[in-house]
DNA sequence: CTCCTGTCTAGATGACTATCTAATCAGCCG
DNA sequence: CGGCTGATTAGATAGTCATCTAGACAGGAG
């Protein structure tokens, strides 16, 4: 089995909406939304994310990651990154031994709005 | 023991920050912020809210909640609705024999602007 | 008071998740 | 090639969660 090491792996696009308080959601939009809400529910999660989108770069390289910062164990952070990416919040790119992450801009805009009140 | 069958819990009561993009959230922020995201990171919890905050009047009975659009029991609805309401989230009343929910706009607000890009 | 309806709590169960250690893969350097 | 570092995958384990059924509580009607 050559199961190979794809960083940039394209999920979750485009899911939609208008914001939640204008008309209800039906079960399939509620599906795909919540699957990006779930990946910021994990206090680790959202502080590898929030290292992620206020890097000066736009994108971050996960040895500046893997710090001391996070008392969670270099796969425990992988995995983490694994689970943002999956949500289509990041996406990753290996260049060279590094490998680096940024935003998917549009789709943490459109969680955004979809909380607008 | 005499619980009493409070719907009116006071809880996490307003917790912080400017967006994730402009300053790395540190970890007590990120718990606090965790706990409501993850409240969204279902889809039933998803839609309850929605229907919630799309209530014409600002708020809905539970009882329009627990019709056949959910296909959960009653208690199911019940605890998803708790879910909401500790993250801080909603917040409930009963009026007689019915229980009412509204959102908690104030929470709402600052999560989506902690996501604004 | 007694019954009925609406809502919630309690307890059980199966599924999922966060974390770890060990092992693997990717790329660089000598 | 052989070894080194960075990052991910694999597999195991302990804890959490979504759901159900059964039972309890609140309030109104007879």
């Amino acid at each position: 089995m050559s199961k190979q090491l794809v960083v940039l792996d394209t999920p979750a696009d485009q899911v939609c909406c208008p914001p939640i308080a204008e008309a209800a959601l039906d079960a399939a939009q509620a599906t795909d939304l919540a699957r990006m809400f779930k990946a910021l529910g994990d206090p680790i999660r959202l502080r590898l994310l929030s290292r992620i989108t206020s890097a000066p770069e736009g994108e971050i390289c996960v040895c500046d990651l893997t710090g001391d910062d996070f008392d969670v164990t270099g796969p425990t952070i992988s995995h983490h990154l694994k689970t943002l990416r999956e949500a289509g919040l990041i996406e990753g790119e290996r260049r060279g031994t590094w490998v680096y992450y940024r935003p998917v801009v549009e789709n943490l805009r459109q969680l955004a709005a979809l909380l607008a009140i």
